[in-house]
DNA sequence: CAAAAAATTTAATCCAGATTAAAATAATGG
DNA sequence: CCATTATTTTAATCTGGATTAAATTTTTTG
């Protein structure tokens, strides 16, 4: 049973499949939401059949649940970046920001919103609602940052990190892939976003 | 077939208990999604039969239809009275969406976010679409009247409308219904979604 | 190339949830 | 109190779409 020896190409192939599936999941469950869209409207997408995305996925609650993981992982990625990038609390909101959008908005393919949580199953629902609320937090201790340096205004940090939060999750909902909206939407967003927070 | 004489108390009763409804749909669709939710979810929340609903309206698409109705007419009533309170571009902006948010979390009930216009039909897909589109249109007018006068700063107004009407559409999101946590959206989203538009 | 593994399709099955019709109950008006 | 109308429920039906199993095609490998 020890793991087999090589087989390269059929994994990365399959990952890479994989992949592809996510995001084709993550930009219909984007337009119709998670119920909204059936399997056959992710595997047209992909020119397979509704049946052959069980090959690389358990069903479709599941294919959610790694859409949002991914999107998990693609926005603590941002924050960590910026974060390294260093800086005052003011400069790594920025980036965050820069960061994230492009990412969002990118060849990187649509990222899922997670907006609708409640349809996962228990176990996963409460990973994914920690791992959002972890983000959260995170940004919010990253306002909170700019606060003490005196880079960014006193203000409730809650209620401007969903203010902020909500300007990016709703960008899906109405970016629908073409590129020069997206090069707008990079360079306008993070200065819109970040214009009211400073001294 | 002329229309009945009177009939005042049925009518109205009638009225008030589609109005419960729409808000108990909107409530159930703002948390799982449009076809998350089951009409029993809402028939639930009413302390029905999810049958009993076909009495105040035709299917499930019409609920939402009419939710999205909704949202519209309240989005349109925040715009205009902040339109008529007249001042600067700037007050008339921080107006509107002081309006619109006590709307949103107050006690006139939740408002459905319209997230899933296109799992409308047709006809109803187009007309949401207009009046959302005629939303954000006179909504980016204000901001250009700001500018015009001075009161706004300079910027992308289609962008800044994006981000701004994102921060709103993405509250219900977030926003359960404790009072508390409304007043302070209340307090400080107007703030915090005006504060960097200023000149 | 031939066997084995990987990937996909075809063809059922299965079920939640929308919809409908008929029956039952509640409210109203004379 | 009766008759009528309004409201709701009960009990089917119907269907889209998820899921599964078996068969088929494609790819890999020795």
């Amino acid at each position: 049973m020890a793991t087999s020896p090589v087989r390269k190409p059929a994994d990365s192939r399959f990952a890479l499949k994989r992949d592809r599936m996510l995001k084709a999941a993550a930009f219909c469950f984007n337009q119709k939401g998670y119920s909204g869209t059936s399997l056959k409207d992710v595997a047209d997408q992909l020119g397979l059949t509704d049946a052959a995305l069980y090959y690389y996925v358990r069903n479709k609650e599941e294919l959610v649940y790694q859409c949002y993981l991914r999107a998990a992982e693609v926005g603590r990625e941002a924050l960590n970046r910026a974060m390294t990038d260093g800086g005052t609390g003011f400069d790594q909101v920025r980036r965050y920001l820069q960061y994230h959008i492009e990412i969002l908005v990118g060849d990187h393919g649509p990222v899922a919103i997670m907006s609708e949580i409640p349809s996962l199953k228990p176990e996963h629902r409460d990973e994914v609602l920690a791992l959002s609320r972890s983000h959260s937090m995170q940004f919010e201790a990253m306002l909170e940052r700019g606060i003490a340096d005196g880079s960014i205004n006193q203000c409730d940090v809650r209620m401007t990190g969903n203010a902020i939060m909500g300007a990016l999750n709703w960008i899906p909902k109405w970016f629908h892939g073409d590129p020069a909206v997206a090069q707008n939407i990079i360079d306008e967003f993070p200065r819109i976003l970040c214009n009211g927070l400073k001294t």
